[in-house]
DNA sequence: TCTGGGGTCCTTGTTCGG
DNA sequence: TCTGCCGAACAAGGACCC
């Protein structure tokens, strides 16, 4: 275990819980045989990793790459197939742990929390022991490691729980910020990803000092006034932002990359209709609405575009984003294009309680809404799938597998 | 070597109405 | 009636995160 121990944790109120490769370590659970053995989570033709256990790591494993390049970088590994809705059981536990110590508890993903422990303190104690007793008790019910980062303000405890990994603690109050951000690589920063990270090394700076004593005019200049801001705020630990409990959604949707490049405009068709089944389902469940269908093209060589309509109206029809999502593919006029990925999106996301939607007055009284509506409680009953459109039934209607991943 | 899926946020450019 | 300005909304793309 990495407990590293500071002097005082006094400031460190918020506290960020991090799961150790959650998605390999869940999948553990299953395959107990495997513990302290390479692991890798992915699998499926054309697929990433999702998550490695350490020992894949240390040789090389990254969640990310290509599932080919890191078998090849560890070939002793296991490749296990991810299994969401076990993820997401473990997911509600280990969430439910937290709220035992506070109400002020906002969710980053699936594996990960801010925690206010503000009022926690009093009847919890300290931040480290409340950072442990969580540790303890996912470690005890769920058989799980996890890292916690303290600090004042969440980026600073988001960078914590990182150093402390793996299954580690690490306060970091705000009269060490400085000392525990300087030496760090510009890209340990939140937010600071590969093209980011190649600019501010073209401007020479490697560190988070080198950032925090440039002027901010030059950053400014180099990057925009945002970025500046944002970066120069960061490196001094600067972050004004509270832990939100509540967190709406801006937008939902779903894609699908094909096990081989397709060019027949009626499977692009059918795979649209598939997808705006899948996100305007998504939506009726959650009683919500959208205004504005993104449609996403992925080509065979990888350049991907998106073309976006705005309804008049907000909507969770599958007919009608479909018919968004069809009609911008049909402006692109693509001519038997290869097309490697499809999505469909929905943005502009409101309650469907507090949203007045203006009906047509040509609509039929009982129309596609029922229809679909009793789509969704037939599957709720017996299964995704268990109904769909006629035109997506059949071996044929979705573009199939690739003969070599059969 | 060959790149998933589901998201958020930001920037830039365009259009449109007042 | 025409022109310029401004802000809002929209559209597209890029970067980033897990």
């Amino acid at each position: 275990m990495n407990v590293k121990e500071v002097s005082s944790d006094a400031g460190c109120l918020i506290l960020h819980v991090d799961m150790d490769a959650f998605y390999a370590s869940v999948s553990l659970l299953e395959y107990p045989h495997l513990a302290d053995k390479p692991v890798i989570v992915g699998g499926g033709w054309r697929s990433v990793v999702l998550s490695a256990t350490y020992p894949a790591r240390a040789a090389g494993v990254r969640s990310g790459i290509p599932v080919a390049q890191a078998k090849r970088l560890c070939p002793q590994a296991s490749i296990i197939p991810p299994d969401y809705e076990q993820y997401s059981r473990v997911s509600e536990t280990v969430m439910a742990v937290f709220r035992e110590v506070t109400d002020h508890v906002e969710p980053v993903s699936m594996e990960e929390a801010f925690l206010d422990v503000r009022a926690a303190r009093r009847q919890w104690g300290s931040p480290t022991r409340i950072g442990q007793w969580i540790r303890d008790t996912i470690a005890d019910e769920l058989n799980l490691p996890c890292s916690v980062g303290g600090a004042g303000t969440k980026v600073v405890a988001k960078m914590a729980s990182r150093a402390a990994k793996p299954d580690g603690i690490l306060m970091v109050p705000p009269t060490e910020v400085v000392s525990f951000l300087h030496p760090l690589p510009v890209k340990s920063l939140w937010g600071v990803g590969p093209a980011t990270e190649s600019d501010l090394h073209r401007l020479g700076l490697h560190t988070v000092a080198d950032i925090a004593h440039l002027p901010h005019s030059t950053l400014a200049r180099a990057m925009g006034n945002g970025v500046a801001d944002y970066l120069k705020s960061l490196a001094w630990g600067a972050d004004h932002d509270a832990v939100k409990p509540v967190k709406s959604e801006r937008s939902t949707g779903a894609s699908q990359t094909f096990d081989y490049d397709i060019d027949d405009p009626e499977l692009c068709r059918r795979q649209l209709l598939h997808l705006s089944e899948r996100t305007a389902g998504r939506m009726r469940r959650s009683n919500m609405l959208g205004r504005t269908v993104v449609l996403t093209v992925r080509f065979a060589d990888f350049t991907t575009i998106t073309r976006s309509r705005t309804l008049a109206t907000p909507t969770n029809s599958t007919r009608e984003v479909h018919a968004a999502a069809q009609a911008a593919l049909a402006a692109l006029g693509l001519q038997r294009a290869r097309v490697r990925l499809l999505g469909v999106r929905v943005e502009g996301l409101s309650a469907g309680s507090e949203t007045l939607v203006q009906h047509r007055l040509d609509e039929p009284k009982h129309g596609w809404a029922d229809a679909e509506r009793a789509m969704d409680r037939a599957a709720s009953r017996f299964g995704e799938g268990a109904v769909r459109p006629a035109s997506l039934v059949g071996p044929d209607a979705l573009p199939g597998r690739h003969p070599a991943a059969l």
